[in-house]
RNA sequence: GGUCCCUUCGUCUAUCGGUUAGGACACGUGGUUUUCAUCCAUGAAAGAGGGGUUCGAUUCCCCUAGGGACCGCCA
């Protein structure tokens, strides 16, 4: 009887860095595959390099993940806890012939390497400490694991296809450092290994290690797991992301008020896809989501799609809810909304999120509701023409007590008329009077949101800067 | 340089050898709208090049070109 083997992935960053754009996209693909086939996604921090790896960083991803909704199953697993067990393999390894110790130095190496160099030949460690078979005790040495000299390895890989390589270009690769610590391939193989991961889904610039860690699997006599190498993500100009760009982390897109779920939604459509489909909801891509599906080829960001997405989102979430995140993106990124102005904000939020593709947008069209402050700068765009038409309103609108659309349409009409101007030329003042800029939300929006009391304070305030400046 | 991988509109992609090569974003035009935006309509836009295989190739094979990843006692 064949008992079907329980998926397990996991994501496995390591702490030196913020969580990166790529980074969430491999989370979330193990993520999506394992619920896909009702197994378990696992995180696992690989902080084996000790100089480099931070706590901030692990609290970072952590708390990224968690933003995202990208949850894992049990503990996050601490990868150096167990070094012991590493380096108990590591020994294992060197006790059956499968590896050895090395006793070149680091600047022997780089005199054979230099070596080949000269003679252009591709370097690989000469594999010379491979027959040392006496014991030296006052030397350091490092342990290399002994790679296949001949004949090839063919990668199964579930989104590359069959990959097949030599494996004399496997090189001797390091298990265990100078100072007894365990290197990547090692602590990787084998914490796959006692993790029961089933399926190794990570970025194609893993590929190579595959077939090293493929090696310690073999020697060990463990089951091999099933890999799939997902293509990179590049920059728009085609390069490899780098923090320069400024697009490259998750909390990137964070600060400037992308919602989780459509970075979610764009990640999960960049390099894969189902049938036309675009906007996926959490189910749907648990659903369909597959690995065959995930295209070879490296994908560019596109802003403007994230952006897109994302005003997808913003439309289709429900104002109370929409508001709590604009609160908590003002509280970390911006100044915060006094809480005076959040049901304002709130009831005013259908004409405030229209023209909104990120919470930043939606952010600085509500300013001038709880930040208002008419700028000199801004006084300036303000066609001085109009200024005894704006008085008038301003009188009419005092002796009414009346700001409602009607109202408002009703004299606006008549002035026009009567003028023979455009609605823009009282429009573009009015707006910038009442909100400090030359942008934003249609009037009749922006007196109801303000209130009769503010509508009239802002105009009495503009009219008193007018006339100091006429003094001075 | 070596090894491996990739190549459909500007971008993300669809296409189980037979399609007017489809969709989305971005872009152009027109319309709605009391600015901007939204919305609606509409347009332009692609199989890197060359050989095969085949009745037929974007799809399969080879070569070339271009791009990428890796080549650490980092992960």
């Amino acid at each position: 009887m064949n008992t079907i083997e329980k998926v397990i992935t996991r994501f496995a960053p390591s702490p030196t860095g913020n969580l990166h754009i790529g980074g969430a996209r491999t989370a979330l693909f193990n993520w999506l595959f394992s619920k896909n086939q009702k197994g378990i996604f696992l995180l696992r921090i690989e902080d084996t390099d000790i100089q480099r790896s931070k706590n901030e960083y692990y609290e970072q991803i952590i708390s990224t993940l968690k933003w995202l909704e990208i949850n894992w199953d049990e503990e996050p697993y601490i990868q150096s806890k167990n070094v012991e067990s590493h380096i108990n393999v590591a020994n294992n390894l060197l006790k059956n012939g499968c590896a050895y110790k090395c006793y070149c130095t680091e600047k022997e190496l780089e005199e054979e390497k230099k070596l080949y160099l000269e003679r252009k030949i591709p370097y690989t460690y000469s594999k010379k400490c491979r027959n040392i078979l006496e014991n030296i005790t006052n030397k350091p040495f490092v342990v290399r694991f002994k790679s296949k000299i001949e004949g090839k390895t063919i990668l199964k890989d579930l989104v590359q296809g069959d990959v097949e390589i030599n494996n004399n270009t496997i090189e001797d690769f390091v298990i265990l450092r100078k100072d007894n610590k365990p290197t990547y391939n090692l602590s990787a193989a084998v914490d796959d290994y006692q993790m029961k991961i089933s399926h190794v889904i990570r970025g194609d610039d893993h590929k190579i290690n595959a077939f090293k860690q493929i090696q310690v699997f073999e020697s060990m006599g463990w089951k091999i797991p099933k890999y799939a190498h997902i293509p990179l993500i590049h920059s728009k100009e085609g390069k490899k992301l780098s923090k320069r760009d400024d697009v490259s982390t998750v909390e990137d897109y964070k600060k400037i008020g992308i919602l989780p779920e459509a970075l979610r939604n764009y990640l999960l459509r960049l390099g894969w896809s189902y049938k036309d489909k675009e906007i996926f909801s959490e189910e749907e891509s648990i659903e369909f989501f597959n690995l065959n599906k995930i295209g070879k080829s490296p994908s560019k960001l596109d802003f403007d799609r994230i952006k897109s997405i994302n005003e997808f989102y913003i439309k289709s979430t429900k104002d109370e809810i929409l508001l709590e995140k604009l609160i908590h993106y003002s509280e970390l990124y911006k100044e915060k909304i006094p809480k005076h102005f959040h049901e304002n904000i709130k009831v005013n939020l259908s004409f405030l999120k229209n023209k909104s593709k990120s919470l930043e947008d939606i952010y600085n069209n509500s300013k001038y509701i709880f930040s208002y402050e008419l700028k000199d700068d801004q006084m300036q765009k303000i066609d001085k023409s109009k200024l005894t038409i704006i008085k008038n309103i301003y009188s009419l609108i005092k002796k009414e007590k009346d700001i409602s659309k009607d109202y408002l349409k009703n004299i606006f009409d008549k002035i026009i008329e009567t003028e023979k101007i455009n609605f823009k030329d009282l429009g573009q003042p009015l707006r910038i009077i009442l909100t400090g800029s030359e942008y934003g939300p249609a009037i009749y929006d922006i007196a109801s949101s303000l209130g009769l009391n503010e509508f009239l304070n802002r105009l009495e305030l503009f009219f008193s800067k007018i006339d100091k400046n006429i003094k001075n």
